[in-house]
DNA sequence: GTGAAAGCGCTAACAA
DNA sequence: TTGTTAGCGCTTTCAC
């Protein structure tokens, strides 16, 4: 039987309370009180009983990390980066999977499973902007992704338009003039699909090209094979075009690939940028080009925001959208000189 | 305040060891008693208190899964693949992320978060068989991985040698005679790489092809980076190859970058095998050969036999090594024909 | 078939 | 600075 701390509180000859104390470092005891207490925690190997604590103070020291899948590679990297910079402050984190369907997703915000844990961070796929509503959850929530703005709840996302207009004009500024979209999502205003085709747009009207719709391929999900097939429908059309933008770093894979397959060169005969920086952007070949919208500063920020609320630190703050930094990370596929993988790491 | 089980019975009009008897599917209630209670637990949105459950039961409903890094493809994937399994048994999974390093390992399995969890599966990466004493552990746990075997506990791993002498073979039988390897770890005998090492050997011996030393990469991660450093390596050394034995799909996917940079063909040149069936192996150019090692297979095995372990079913049963079944897949990286990524999915 | 009551190990209000 | 004590909400033993 594991040791509780009545049998600490015996054996240091105090009382529990004295005990309780000094494992949550309340700052008033005598210097030997707690070196004796500490003594006997050590002699039995004591280890506090976390059921009990959550029963009696309502917190479980557990945040709850709600994405679509693990296997989408972008939230495998989320997750790691969410994951230290939890441990970094002492918080577990459970990950749920809600297959980015709405359904799930709704589910989830109401599932038994939030007793497990103190607040949610949540990144959304499946809900829209009209499902807002079901933010209002009575434990504390940070949103992450872009389905969702002006909801009510922190929210910590990234600058999707204007990254995606840096990516557009760097394509245009390598002299490409007829640019494709692959995975655009048909009919989308908000989300990432829609905001990065507004920012391509942006970047179009803004250097006077005409936008064609033609060079745009819808695609519901972006997985590599997505990618391949949207370039192989684009290629069967006929249309000509001398870049790719792809909405991510899944897609443009995919999509390099079929160009690839279909005998034209990479960037000379069509040049190729993503979104994400995978760390697969840096192995393929050629190299990806890419956006790096920041994931591991989103990270740590949606912690920090999350625990902030959770401990109730200004508990009447206004909840807040945070936007990361993205960076454009230039390499082959758009015309970066050839480097050595030692040098791009 | 969140209804309780006192609330419950009020409502209904009956004790609490009612209500908690309909909550647990206590069989011997009649029916009329029954209704009321359920009525009163829908009309209270009643939950019940997981923490409470907990302290009370010494059960948590979770389950512990620890694994070096969600950013290591492979592991994303299994993860994923355990997340559904526990899933469809009802039970949460929490992973924790070790880095694949030995001592943070040996903390974990003593952590005070196992408190959280009734029962652990251990993907140990660091740790190596004279480390298998620490698995000696008072609560449930079921290894997995390739480090350690005969230790004590349930153990769920694959046919490492088998498979790699199957993948080597496969080379072998498409007319290659002088077959790299590419990851390698020096001295290992027991482990995912002297394992995938030593079916690689017996293959050739039984091929009667002589082992060349200067063919072996070694690298200490599995990293896309290595595979191409080594490979980079390989090529600088001058010796010949005409296959890649690469002991990962990563691995495999960074030699094959190299490999084209440098000019060479695969497969006509060279041809590639990797090792783990990833995502990506399917869309990589060329798509990749591998080994598809049944992870699911593990997924799956590993969670039932830890849910019977925490349930105490058989608690006598001996431990037990399962291994699952590998099957060879052929990509183009090893001369397969081209096909159309539809036709591979 | 149902009820009463003890107590899991802890925190925190209050007392001393 | 330290001690006493009342629960947190549940499961479970033992009566009835």
């Amino acid at each position: 039987m594991a040791a509780t701390l009545h049998d600490v509180a015996r054996v240091a000859n105090v009382s529990i309370k004295t005990v309780s104390n000094v494992i949550n470092d309340y700052p008033h005891i005598r210097p030997e009180t707690k070196q004796r207490v500490v003594d006997a925690i050590a002699e039995l190997g004591y280890r506090p009983n976390l059921s009990a604590r959550s029963l009696r103070s309502g917190r479980t020291g557990v945040i709850g990390l709600a994405l679509p899948e693990l296997s989408l590679s972008y939230f495998a990297e989320l997750a790691d980066s969410v994951i230290k910079a939890a441990d970094a402050r002492g918080v577990t984190v459970l990950i749920e999977q809600t297959g980015g369907e709405r359904q799930r997703e709704i589910e989830l915000l109401s599932s038994p499973r939030r007793q497990l844990t103190d607040g949610l961070l949540f990144s959304a796929l499946g809900m829209g902007n009209d499902d807002a509503h079901y933010l209002n959850v009575s434990y504390p929530l940070v949103l992450l992704g872009e389905r969702i703005f002006g909801g009510p709840t922190d929210h910590v996302t990234m600058v999707n338009v204007d990254a995606a207009r840096a990516a557009t004009e760097h394509l245009i500024r390598s002299g490409r003039k007829r640019i494709a979209v692959v995975g655009a999502h048909d009919g989308e205003v908000i989300g990432s699909a829609g905001l990065r085709l507004r920012g391509y747009r942006e970047a179009l009207e803004a250097a006077g090209i005409p936008f064609d719709p033609t060079l745009i391929a819808y695609t519901t999900l972006w997985h590599r094979s997505n990618g391949a097939t949207s370039m192989r429908q684009l290629l069967a059309t006929g249309v000509k075009f001398d870049a790719v933008f792809a909405l991510n770093d899944t897609l443009a894979l995919g999509a390099m690939r079929v160009l690839q397959e279909a005998g034209l060169t990479i960037p000379t005969d069509v040049a190729v940028i993503g979104f994400d920086d995978l760390d697969e952007a840096r192995y393929s070949l050629p190299t990806l080009s890419t956006i790096d919208p920041g994931r591991n500063e989103i990270a740590t920020t949606a912690v920090r925001v999350l625990l902030d609320r959770i401990a109730g630190v200004e508990p009447t703050a206004p909840m807040t959208e945070y936007l990361a930094e993205f960076h454009l990370v230039e390499r082959e596929s758009t015309g970066a000189r050839r480097t050595s993988i030692e040098t791009i790491r």
